[in-house]
DNA sequence: AAAAAACATTTTCATATGAAAATATTCCAA
DNA sequence: TTGGAATATTTTCATATGAAAATGTTTTTT
């Protein structure tokens, strides 16, 4: 019987770790929705603009790690259902500012309680210090990803 | 200036801590095996032959988070380019084993010092303690939220 | 041992995706 | 002030995706 083929281990390996958590919890989530009628993609764009107020298309694809092209889809199909509305700032008219509506208001305060209600059934695992601590580092590894891409796609707002 | 419309707050929320440091990773993760010539999709499946040993288009889809439909292009791909290679056990004819062939095993082989590298240089803002920690967390994260779907999506092997 | 149910994979088909091109606006340099 | 370079968004288009149907196999009933 020959050794292992290396000394490296799927198991113990950090983008696999992540990858297949972000997996299982995008999964796990998804059915949340449907009752609300929105979907994942949706969920992330009002819950961007419920923490940082209106703001452009870039900055919601960038805060969502969603691509422009798709976020011009996803924002076009949320403007149908009056959830969020476009608006060209006088001052600079390349950019688009969404703005979300009361409608849209509505489905994050009906979403809110659920989210919270699902966090806490994933995170029954943990302590309450081992919650603050994982999500500390997860911070902590997203600015630090992010920092080494320097400069580019800056977050403006 | 009214109060904020909730008491939620994206930025400690695990599941979008999660997904934006997921997205970053496959992105820096992406440009990585360009060079070599496979997609994400076939590193992952690679890795996990790599570890577990020859399985079933099943096994793979779990472990790598890949639907079944899609499973079955990437490895129509891959057995093309001579990487991996189908075969139907006699003792159960409708399972389908991928095993992997030396072509398969001399692109792990290459990349496996790349992947390490680049684990250490992003978890180069932890100390070994803390990324064991973090290692740790999600693991046992991951397996809690597996139990809970329960007997759903055993993996046999 | 035949019929039905369960299982594993593949295919179909309608939709989703993102890279690159197109469009539109603003900034900057001469 | 004008002509490009830079920026922001949308559109196009070729490809990727996954749910559900189809296919083929095994297991369980009866």
């Amino acid at each position: 019987m020959a050794a292992p083929p290396d000394e490296f281990h799927l198991e113990r390996f950090l983008p696999y770790l992540v990858h297949r958590v972000g997996s299982r919890l995008a999964d796990g989530f998804g059915v949340e929705f449907d009752a609300v009628g929105v979907h994942l993609q949706e969920w992330r764009v009002l819950s961007v603009l419920n923490e940082y107020g209106p703001q452009t298309m870039g900055d919601l694809a960038r805060r969502t790690s969603i691509t422009p092209a798709t976020m011009t889809r996803v924002i076009g199909a949320m403007e149908t259902r009056n959830l969020v509305k476009r608006e060209r700032p006088v001052a600079n008219q390349r950019t688009v500012f969404v703005r979300m509506l009361d409608d849209g208001r509505a489905v994050v305060a009906k979403l809110i309680p659920q989210v919270i209600e699902y966090e806490l059934r994933i995170s029954s695992c943990f302590t309450a210090a081992e919650l603050q601590i994982f999500k500390s580092l997860l911070s902590r590894l997203f600015h630090s990803i992010t920092a080494d891409e320097e400069d580019a796609g800056r977050l403006a707002g």
